[in-house]
DNA sequence: ATGCAAATGATAATCGTTCTTATTTGCATT
DNA sequence: AATGCAAATAAGAACGATTATCATTTGCAT
């Protein structure tokens, strides 16, 4: 159990909420998880927290650097523990199911065009929306 | 005036006030607008309209394909008119406003990772939150 | 001019998220 | 181990964007 550290060094107190929380993301299958899918799935595990409080805790986490927040359609946000790398995501519209991948061209060439339209990129996303091309779509929800 | 063929040829009906939503998009200064601003800038022009004929015109020229929807950071859906031609988008983070780029070694870049991947790409967005590197901010609001 | 389906406007409802506030908890100190 | 207090929580109200409901109005073919 590292994960109190976790929190104390993100200048988080350890409250089992936040314990919750954290541990679902480091044991989900799912790595992609919204404010809605932590609430039920905490709720399922017999977990008695507020809703409001896994917002402000994911809320928490991203300041912390523990999470990082996208914004796929749909309007909702969602969540993924931040590894330290940077990765663009394919979304299969099948499943829902979120893969990640890096491309150092695609990267390259976003700041070339950044750069030479007179601006300095801070943030940047890139969803693909696609079909699972093999037969049946091997990523159940 | 060919706007009502427009509307027919798509299979709407010429009402006032979709003529006056797709008037603004042709002639508004800012390409992309939300609901809201296309509601308050015809209300400003002594326009009556409701918000909710604002928000079903605005879905109809999306599904008819006269208008593009985009979802940038914040939530709210953002329109432009749908030139036929496919580019991404670089968001001012001073000001707002969206400059537009297309780059063809990004789109086949990613191409070649979502095919790589057993994916076939239905849709896109690439969105780039930047700072604009002149001493001031040319894009008012 | 007439009729009727389609479109509108006002408003209620919904959804995701944030705010408010009274209560509870973590944890440092006795 | 008991105490105190700031920080965190839970419940529900509030919020902003969007969608649904439904009675009234409008476009347009007859």
């Amino acid at each position: 159990m590292h994960q109190p550290e976790h929190l104390k060094s993100a200048g988080l107190k350890s409250t089992l909420p936040r314990l919750k929380v954290l541990d679902l993301f480091e044991n989900s299958k799912e790595r992609h998880l919204s404010a809605e899918d932590v609430y039920k799935q905490l709720l399922a595990s017999g977990e008695d927290v507020g809703l409001a409080t896994v917002y402000r805790v994911l809320t928490q986490f991203e300041q912390a650097g523990l999470l990082v927040r996208h914004h796929f359609e749909g309007g909702k946000s969602v969540f993924e523990l931040n590894k330290g790398d940077h990765h663009d995501h394919i979304v299969c519209l099948q499943c829902g199911h979120v893969e990640e991948f890096h491309d150092p061209a695609i990267e390259s060439r976003q700041q070339k065009v950044a750069t030479g339209l007179g601006f300095a990129i801070r943030d940047h996303s890139l969803h693909i929306y696609a079909d699972c091309t093999k037969k049946k779509c091997p990523h159940k929800r």
